[in-house]
DNA sequence: AGGCGTACCTGAGGGC
DNA sequence: TGCCCTCAGGTACGCC
């Protein structure tokens, strides 16, 4: 799915297009797609309301009511939030819809179907077990060293456990490896403090970057006018096996790791 | 508790 | 053309 700076590009789009719409009505076309409320209704619980806001954490697209409630959109793989125009048909795959008062929408699609929403109450703690903000102020070297102590995961898949770092998914993990010259499969509590401090500013520069450039558009992402992100074209390593690496000049792999696709330089990511 | 494998879905693209 | 296989920005759940 989106990753951390897609999510953030979307939010960006989302706020400009939809802040202070009131909503006339929701369709739900995939019943699943909403975890709450389970009893349906779902149109009835937010007609009336207003958009305040939109945010996001980690992953997740945070769609803030003035009634104080929110809307937490989970878009996992393929799922795309679209504003539509008044008169626009039904966004292809569209699940879940927000008809505002104005005549316009904003469509919840996703072929995949594994998008989820849900309504969350105000001041109900949805994302307890969501970890750290890597953009935020609290995300510190010495953070990162905390988190990483003693675990002996494969350090690809602890960028890519949510509960520690929010937001950094596959593609993000790989290019920042690449760019702190890290090993994937390196146990994360056997990182050296100057491995773990090149790890920490390739996480920050790596999200920054991609958000500058408005997401990685590898196949299906689109933010919520529909437009495709830029990263894609300057992405080090992720999608790249047989070129050359970018630093070396040799051959970048793919391979598995924590049952995901992995590439990255066996020459100078060596531990 | 932590770490790992599997399930959930559809569509695109490559090989034959 | 078409069939069959593999792969895809993620996460929840169950097992050890």
């Amino acid at each position: 799915m989106p990753e951390l700076p897609e999510a953030e590009t979307i939010a960006r789009g989302l706020r400009r297009a939809i802040a202070g719409k009131t909503i006339r009505d929701a369709g739900v076309y995939l019943p699943k797609v909403v975890i709450a409320p389970k009893r349906p209704r779902f149109g009835a619980q937010l007609a009336g309301d207003r958009i305040a806001g939109v945010g996001r954490r980690g992953k997740y697209v945070t769609i803030e009511l003035s009634s104080g409630r929110s809307l937490v959109v989970s878009l996992r793989m393929t799922g795309r939030l679209i504003v539509q125009a008044a008169g626009d048909g039904l966004y292809p795959y569209t699940n879940v819809a927000l008809e505002f008062v104005d005549g316009t929408r904003l469509a919840f699609a996703d072929v995949r179907q594994f998008g989820r929403m849900r309504l969350v109450r105000p001041g109900e703690r949805w994302d307890a077990e969501l970890g750290i903000e890597p953009l935020g102020g609290e995300f510190s070297v010495a953070a990162l060293r905390a988190m990483m102590r003693r675990r002996t995961t494969p350090i690809k898949a602890f960028l890519l456990d949510q509960k520690r770092i929010a937001g950094v998914g596959n593609i993000y993990a790989c290019e920042a490896l690449w760019e702190a010259q890290i090993k994937p499969t390196t146990p994360a509590g056997r990182l050296s403090a100057g491995r773990a401090e090149r790890l920490h500013a390739a996480l920050l520069s790596v999200l920054a970057r991609a958000i500058e450039m408005r997401g990685t558009s590898a196949r299906d992402y689109v933010d919520a006018e529909g437009i495709a992100g830029g990263f894609q074209n300057v992405l080090t390593v992720y999608g790249r096996a047989g070129e050359p690496c970018p630093r070396c000049g040799k051959e970048l792999v793919r391979t598995v790791l924590a049952q995901r696709g992995t590439w990255w330089c066996r020459s100078c990511q060596r531990t």
